[in-house]
DNA sequence: AGTGCCGGGCT
DNA sequence: AGCCCGGCACT
């Protein structure tokens, strides 16, 4: 099952084989297409009902998703094409969103080429890749204190910080980070399903419900790892929770 | 023990 | 429909 998992990971979907892109310093000036990646196996059942997808054709196994989905994000995902124009006098600010490392940059194309160095193990000629590279990274909107009140926790200057907290911007009421998962090639991979990947996983863990496993007999889902509402924000917090979460439903705001 | 949320009750 | 919670699966 695993193996299964594993294989139908590689062969990921729906690869176009656009050619990679150029990528400028400024992350505004160029607006690459934000690619959604729907992995070949993904947001399966019970969720799929608050989207409304068509789901006959999916035939797809779940995916994990990491970083909570700030409610900002949403239509992110849905792939407004134009961005809102960023403030200028914002900055932008890279996150590196792999496990236990955090490492922020100021581009995205050195964010790329810490992922492809640091964690992919690639060389820094990139551009002979198999065209199927992942970076997860964050777009973080710096220029209020919630850059410095996230970057306060990081060392600012190590190369490979050592134990980086995991999302410093998590410790807002409403996270103002924006996953990317970015392909190389661009290609822009079918469904707007608000589907995140992670960061493969440090610990290769199986896909559990993957499988046609046709459930007869109501197999609850296996809980995801996404931190809901009432980790996120606590108990004595129970106004910023989610209806959904505060009715003991399933979150409605940090989805699977 | 803490968390996520299904199932079901009440209004 | 909105709201709440018992209780169970899962970590």
């Amino acid at each position: 099952m695993a193996a299964a998992a594993l294989t139908s990971l590689s062969t990921s979907p729906l690869l176009l084989g656009a050619p990679a892109a150029a990528f400028s310093t400024e992350a505004g000036a160029e607006p690459w297409k934000e690619v959604l990646v729907r992995p070949p196996g993904s947001c399966s059942s019970s969720s799929s009902g608050d989207w409304g997808w068509d789901l006959a054709s999916d035939q797809s196994s779940p995916s994990t998703p990491s970083p909570p989905l700030p409610l900002e994000a949403a239509h992110f995902l849905f792939g407004e094409p134009a961005p809102r124009k960023r403030k200028s006098s914002a900055q932008v600010l890279f996150q590196c969103l792999w496990k236990r490392c955090g490492k922020v940059l100021s581009t995205a194309s050195g964010m790329q080429r810490h992922i492809r160095l640091v964690h992919l193990g690639r060389q820094a000629e990139a551009e002979q890749s198999d065209g199927e590279e992942d970076f997860y990274y964050t777009e973080l909107d710096a220029g209020v204190d919630t850059l410095t009140r996230g970057l306060a926790s990081l060392s600012p200057a190590s190369p490979i910080a050592s134990a980086p907290p995991a999302f410093p911007s998590l410790e807002l009421p409403e996270p103002l980070a924006r996953p990317h998962v970015w392909h190389r090639d661009h290609a822009y991979q079918g469904c707007l399903a608000p589907v995140r990947l992670e960061p493969p996983p440090t610990t290769v863990r199986a896909c559990v419900p993957a499988l046609p496993t046709k459930l007869g007999a109501n197999p609850r889902k296996p809980r995801g790892d996404a931190k809901k509402c009432r980790k996120v924000y606590g108990m004595d917090h129970r106004d910023l929770w989610c209806t959904a979460c505060r009715w003991k439903k399933a979150c409605q705001r940090f989805l699977d």
